[in-house]
DNA sequence: AAAATGAAATTACAGTTGTAAACAAAAGGC
DNA sequence: GCCTTTTGTTTACAACTGTAATTTCATTTT
């Protein structure tokens, strides 16, 4: 299921990446007076950065006079999606559940965000195992027999 | 309430730590083996990942005769919580429900976890806001007054 | 004790990231 | 059309990463 190619973004390109998606489009002034504050960032660095950022395919540049406006290739939510995909790839399955709690307790949600969330562990409960294996050592594989790439 | 210094693992290094909080405890070569098929890296290489997370202070060495045996100087759940806490720093309070929502949805969770995940946001239900605004842009900030260190 | 072995430390080296200065090009003002 | 200002491009540079070979050091075996 692996489709888009993903379009690495760094930290500090993901803070340009949020007030682009946020304004659909801006210059590389707008975004340097909106982190001048937050970041303490040059205008050099946010040049750098937004140049980096069409480099690698995550922005796009429509020339404005003398200037460009620059506008996401990719959503929000899917740079999201894709990032918390490689994070939760990376981590002890078995230890995931205690960080999705800890990830619920430091975030604000809504209303009807709690109630999406609700429904679907509520539906996920069906067919939930009892425990779920630590899949850290490679040779605890829990993969189907034949499928399993690493045996 | 920030504590500890972050301890900034890579993500090499992490396919290393979880193998030694795994076993407690590992010589450089048994995860040399463990991780041999998975990551196809050379015994060298994870000899340098070993070495650079005892110079950061996640590992700690413990001689054994003409060896060493490392150990974790931090917990596991621990790790992945610091690592989920500037995870979700990074992302739009907006659209961190969704985001929660898919990785909830990939991930294999147990019966117990699903039932705690579901008390902790029947609770947080109770003081939920109707909308989480979006906090990407800086001067659109959603602290208290007087306690915000942005404005 | 000398040799062989196995592990650790040092060195390597290119790519990415954070941070920015310097330089160049384009557009608007005069 | 030339100068100035704004914006983009090139260059810089150190730290961190991924990946490893080479060298050194400690151990075990003859």
């Amino acid at each position: 299921m692996e489709i888009s190619p993903a379009l690495n973004i760094s930290n500090a390109e993901w803070q340009v990446m949020r007030i682009i998606w946020t304004l659909g489009q801006a210059s590389s002034q707008t975004v340097s007076q909106l982190l001048a504050k937050k970041m303490a960032w040059k205008a050099a660095t946010v040049k750098t950065l937004v140049g980096r950022l069409v480099k690698k395919g995550a922005l796009t540049a429509k020339r404005d006079g003398k200037r460009y406006l620059y506008q996401p290739a990719i959503s929000e939510q899917q740079a999201m999606n894709t990032a918390s995909e490689m994070f939760v790839e990376q981590l002890c399955q078995h230890k995931i559940g205690k960080t999705l709690e800890k990830m619920i307790q430091e975030t604000t949600l809504s209303q009807q965000d709690i109630q999406d969330l609700i429904s679907m562990l509520q539906a996920k409960q069906k067919t939930a195992p009892k425990e779920v294996p630590c899949n850290c050592l490679p040779n605890k594989c829990q993969c189907q027999p034949g499928t399993c790439q690493q045996n």
